[in-house]
DNA sequence: TTGCTTGCAAATGATTTGCACTGCT
DNA sequence: AGCAGTGCAAATCATTTGCAAGCAA
């Protein structure tokens, strides 16, 4: 499975994902992916709401929810915030955030391939001694963005 | 600062925090970090009050926001389910999280010195791009653990 | 037809807050 | 005295759920 670049992969990877996890592709559920796949960062979900033309909050929660479920969306807490969503590694690239701890704004940041190499053979040998089977990692460094400081 | 390993160490690095942050370092915060330091894991809310004699929900809710501004306690919050909690790597040794997508449980490992040190030095690096002041990192493997597969 | 999806409104559950009181400093 | 800290109960806010109607396979 490769990230998606075009809109049109995304949406062909995705109905490819819903069905393989018996779930409808429907207008709802393409509508709430190209909302989160404009996005320059993760949204909550009254962002996701205001952003994605007649969408009920419930249809919101339940169909991310599913989406989640299914890895086609990621969700992300940040301290007692409401809840971020955006898309999975599998629709999007992968990539890590930076965290500001005074405004809870989040960015985003990649490592290089070697690094993020790296990274994975260390965690999977920690998974493999702790009998865990990884199915991904995240990364998030803490701190204060040029914002705040 | 140095991770805390005896209970006497604990609670003198506990209490030069508070005061620095001009909290006072009172019988019920000494017993929330008390409980903590017990745990093998993170710990919610209601776990906290469970073990902690005494210890009313809102105080626990209280001291512990104030207790985690002041850099004493770390909050996690998995999936849904209620936030979870631990000393902070300024009060426990610096560790990272194997979280179970499908029971929420949590475990802990640690990397090598050096993995952790090239961690680092990579995570500073991109701070230091984006102007972003970093005081720490975390860092979780996500999966299914052994129990659940 | 059959059962997944949807919107609305009501319910739930975690977390926060108002208030009066206690106890450091 | 003066203000941080406390317990209790009430309030708030994000998220979930029941239900009746709509729509896709």
């Amino acid at each position: 499975m490769t990230a998606t670049t075009t809109n049109k992969e995304l949406h062909e990877n995705a109905q490819q994902m819903c069905v393989s996890s018996h779930l409808r592709y429907t207008e709802t559920r393409r509508k709430i992916l190209e909302t989160l796949s404009k996005a320059s960062c993760a949204l909550d979900i009254e962002q996701v709401v205001a952003n994605t033309k007649g969408l009920a909050q419930s249809s919101a929660y339940r169909n991310i929810e599913e989406l989640r479920k299914a890895g086609l969306i990621a969700a992300m807490a940040v301290a007692s915030e409401p809840t971020k969503y955006e898309l999975s590694d599998q629709l999007a690239h992968h990539h890590h955030h930076l965290i500001c701890s005074s405004c809870s704004s989040v960015s985003d940041f990649e490592l290089s391939g070697d690094a993020e190499e790296k990274l994975h053979s260390w965690l999977e040998a920690v998974s493999k001694k702790q009998g865990f089977s990884m199915t991904g990692h995240s990364l998030d460094i803490g701190g204060m963005c040029s914002a705040c400081s």
